[in-house]
RNA sequence: GCGCCCGUAGCUCAGGGGAUAGAGCGUCUGCCUUCUAAGCAGAGGGUCGCGGGUUCGAAUCCUGCCGGGCGCGCCA
């Protein structure tokens, strides 16, 4: 446990056990952070709360707490403040070495196969490129899963493929019948190498895009939908070419697989752009084709949970009722159709399905193949409908799952959960975790130099939404082609003599963290109105502003090397968390006592809380925690790199120490980034 | 009509019962011969949408308005 954790958690264990002991009390404590330093690291407001309770002065009360409390291990003292506040003091030098011994020993908990999390996301439908709002899903979703990891859970990642929606029947559509393209025609333009396998970009200029096969179906999507909206009656050619896809069939099904697989593997080479990788493709089609509706159809029917109504508005349909008060007389209960009276199955039917499969509740299991690998030789595995490959790792059978989609689907995804509890899974549909996040849209500015026509209406509003139907958005590849070159001709003005190998590393770099942390720094129930000013920055609160700091803190450690070859106080860069000087415990409580001794404490205290920041953001599912804490510490760390002058200090002593701190705090900060899934660069 | 979310500095957003409401951007003024100025320091900027209520204490909880967004299909 990390050690601002560790400290909050003994003294919120001391103030339970002396208020059971002495009022005979059971109650949550909360422990919260002093305004300002002279009051202490940690304080409780309960005294207040018992005020009531015991119908006395809470001063009287906090009182008799702070000396009736005992010792603390690693609390200094405990004082009364304000009205009867109660504030602890730690032990700082204890502190310090208790958080280096703890960041050392970084080994996540054994995980625990009974705790096992199911993460999906990205989930794209692989008919078109991927835009800027499937990133954000991306992100946020990549981003837990890192939390996840840190807190040592078990997390597998799974990225649903919808290959036989409407969506990529619509691309299907637009090849046959627009571009009159014959299998053999797509299947080429489909194999076409791309342009930038590695994502470099050429030139500083975003790629043309023309014969991107993911960029060519984005604008043939936008025109199919365009042709489709001109005359209604072509929407019969859409439901044939549907219904070919999803029975297997024909032209149609064989183009749809061309289509999916191409698309879905640009999306992985675009997600893996940004450190973002998965476990199990799962696929529609295989869904389908192994009849795991059938199974959840059985599972409903026979326990009462849809029903078939003669008469109504729903006669013929399988129906689940929605909501517990009965509809009053006449009117139509509240009701979701599960199954349409054509006999064909909605959207949230399979997806009921898919998630009994998650928890392992359906009684069915997919095949398995490796779809691809990445470069260190770990697997991404596809779902199959056979001839699946033996030694599978086990896929499935998850405590918790969590579904990060839009808040639009709130309404759904409720309807899955409602499913699993009307089935009688109880805990799973508690553990049925919708990650909800809102949508990226463009702000009216952003989408007129995109060169989109707006209406007056548009113009008006905060923002406007970005839609794939109409090709309408931010491509991925795009904003990280364009963010690559900026960052490539900062690093160009800084870094003349560098080599191409070393400059374009770092411009990476920066790019992604740019992004990255522009994705994250919003709560998720923010909208975020898209701005090319704002996510191009690489000043302020942003990725690259801290990725800063580190190499800032680095070149200290580097210069170091250089001053004094031989004793090596502490190892360099690669190591920061490891410094060990000889400092003895007198010399480090000396050096963060008085007003200067504040100073570093405040830098340090930040630094050690990254744990209890983290499990902040993983139990509240908010990533955004982690950014801002990042993005504080590193403030926090340039105004004391501005302050004090580190190689210049005469004091061998207090050199030994700031070092000793500067080790840690950067240590921190690039486990901070990691957990965002950014990465400091050695220079830039 | 019903449901969910939002309204905090000029702009974009944190804070979601607790101590003097914060950050970034933008504006203005300083600081590079010193570990990288992608930085630092300072100034200016607030009826926390409005009205009631609960509480020792409300930006935060309840309620009613006002304004904005998103859902609510035998689409996915």
């Amino acid at each position: 446990m990390p050690v601002y954790h560790l400290m909050e958690d003994r003294f919120r264990t001391a103030l339970r056990r002396f208020l059971g002991e002495r009022y005979g009390l059971d109650l949550p404590v909360a422990i919260e952070r002093p305004p300002r330093l002279e009051l202490g690291e940690l304080a409780t407001p309960i005294a207040f709360e018992l005020a009531r309770r015991l119908r006395r002065a809470p001063r009287q009360i906090a009182q008799e707490i702070a000396s009736g409390l005992g010792p603390i291990e690693g609390v200094a003292r405990v004082e009364v403040a304000g009205a009867g506040y109660l504030n602890a003091f730690l032990d700082r030098a204890q502190f310090f070495e208790l958080a280096q011994e703890l960041a050392r020993g970084t080994a996540p908990a054994a995980a625990s196969a009974a705790s096992k999390v199911i993460v999906e996301h990205t989930s794209i439908n692989p008919n078109k490129a991927a835009h800027i709002g499937h990133l954000r899903n991306a992100v946020l979703g990549d981003t837990f899963v890192r939390l996840e990891h840190f807190a040592g859970r078990p997390v597998q990642v799974q990225n649903y493929i919808d290959d036989t929606g409407v969506q990529v029947a619509d691309v299907v559509l637009g090849f046959l019948h627009l571009e009159r393209k014959s299998l053999e025609d797509v299947r080429r333009l489909a194999a076409e190498p791309q342009p930038r396998p590695n994502g470099a970009p050429e030139s500083g200029k975003p790629d043309s895009g023309a014969r991107r096969f993911d960029y060519l179906c984005w604008d043939l999507y936008a025109r199919v939908t365009e042709f489709l909206e001109a005359d209604p009656a072509r929407l019969e050619l859409r439901a044939q070419t549907l219904r070919a896809i999803e029975e297997g069939v024909g032209a149609e099904s064989e183009l749809a697989g061309i289509i999916s697989t191409a698309i879905l593997r640009s999306h992985l080479r675009t997600m893996d752009r940004l450190g973002i990788r998965y476990d199990l493709l799962a696929r529609e089609s295989d869904i389908l084709r192994l009849h795991f509706w059938d199974a959840a159809f059985r599972q409903m029917t026979s326990r009462g949970v849809i029903t078939r109504p003669a008469t109504g508005k729903y006669a013929g349909c399988w129906i689940m009722a929605l909501g517990d008060a009965p509809a009053e007389e006449g009117a139509e209960a509240e009701a979701k159709v599960i199954v349409r009276s054509s006999g064909t199955v909605t959207y949230v039917g399979k997806d009921i399905a898919y998630q009994l499969w998650k928890f392992g509740l359906l009684g069915l299991d997919f095949h398995y193949r490796t779809f691809s690998r990445y470069p260190d030789g770990s697997a991404v595995w596809t779902t199959a409908s056979e001839d699946g490959e033996p030694n599978v790792p086990e896929f499935g059978r998850a405590r918790e799952v969590y579904n990060v989609i839009d808040s639009r689907q709130a309404y759904l995804q409720n309807v899955v959960s409602a499913a699993l509890r009307a089935l009688g899974f109880e805990a799973a549909a508690a553990h049925s975790v919708h990650f909800s996040y809102e949508m990226v849209a463009l702000t009216p500015r952003c989408a007129r130099e995109l060169g989109y026509e707006l209406s007056a209406e548009d113009t008006q509003r905060p923002y406007v939404e970005v839609s794939g139907r109409r090709g309408f958005g931010v491509k991925a590849d795009d904003l990280l082609d364009k963010l690559e070159s900026a960052a490539r001709a900062e690093v160009d003005a800084r870094h003349p003599e560098d080599s191409e190998a070393v400059r374009a590393p770092i411009a990476r770099a920066i790019a992604i963290g740019a992004l990255r942390y522009f994705l994250l720094k919003y709560t998720r129930n923010t909208v975020i109105a898209f701005d090319f000013h704002d996510a191009l920055s690489f000043e302020g609160e942003t990725g690259p502003y801290v990725q800063y700091a580190i190499v800032r803190a680095r070149n200290i450690f580097r210069k170091l090397a250089e001053q004094e070859p031989n004793p090596a106080p502490a190892p360099p860069a690669a190591a920061p968390g490891q410094s060990i000087s000889a400092l003895s415990a007198e010399s480090r409580a000396k050096l963060l006592a008085g007003p200067e001794g504040d100073e570093f404490w405040e830098l340090l205290l930040l630094a050690g809380s990254l744990g209890s920041q983290a499990a902040a953001a993983t139990a509240s599912q908010e990533p955004a925690f982690v950014a801002k804490f990042a993005f504080q510490l590193a403030q926090s760390f340039s105004v004391f790199y501005h302050r004090h002058h580190i190689l210049s200090e005469a004091d061998p002593v207090k050199k030994a120490f700031l070092v000793e701190l500067v080790g840690f705090v950067a240590s921190q900060l690039v486990a901070a980034l990691a957990l965002l899934g950014i990465e400091a660069p050695e220079k830039m």
